[in-house]
DNA sequence: CTTCATTGCGCAATCA
DNA sequence: CTGATTGCGCAATGAA
């Protein structure tokens, strides 16, 4: 809400008479010439980021469509292998069975 | 620049008396009015949208995470049972040397 | 030429 | 008080 407290004359608050003024105006111009400035290279940089995040979503993508495929291709021949081997429900003492069916979603266990 | 070519008066331009110019003027500022907040719009959505993308990267990436671990995991099993079973350079015919050695780049082929 | 959209700019209010 | 932001109107210009 506008300031405007005073009633005719008491002191000068925007439209002065010329001197501090146009000093003021003109700094504030500056600072907004500033403001605008930077708010444009901001916009800028998000649209760069939006860039950036879609490639490396894309090669994350593909990363994880290849590590697909790979996975898929060894327990296929994992379990060949379990067939013709006899081996078929032990094999290190591992759940072959279980963790050949599905890979979509790895139970996380911090196995170093 | 400034179109400004008149000297006195040929014709109104912007500056006309009060009838059609308030009309145009009053147009005017409503075209701005929506075009900013167009403006403001995209730019929260484009905000909106890095986030999106942050988070299907974050996702990503803990998938890629799980599968390389997984395949890890995999290829050692493998590698063991190769080991005590003689079968070393030859598995159904497959090239385990150079399968299990790495998988940071799998090579890509169609195998529909 | 007319209309609407976009953009640079200055003013004033308000924030910090 | 000072600079930074922001809503707003004006005018030039772009686009249809």
């Amino acid at each position: 809400m506008p300031r405007r407290g005073r009633s005719k004359k008491d002191g000068p608050e925007s439209g002065e008479d010329s001197d501090e003024y146009r000093k003021r105006r003109d700094r504030n111009n500056l600072a907004v010439k500033r403001s605008r400035v930077k708010s444009k290279q901001k916009t800028q940089e998000t649209l760069s980021r939006v860039n950036e995040l879609k490639n490396e979503n894309t090669i994350l993508e593909e990363k994880v469509k290849t590590l697909t495929k790979e996975l898929g291709f060894l327990k296929e021949l994992f379990l060949a292998h379990a067939s013709n081997s006899a081996d078929k429900s032990k094999f290190e003492g591992v759940n072959l069975e279980k963790l050949l069916q599905d890979n979509s979603e790895g139970s996380s266990q911090n196995n170093t």
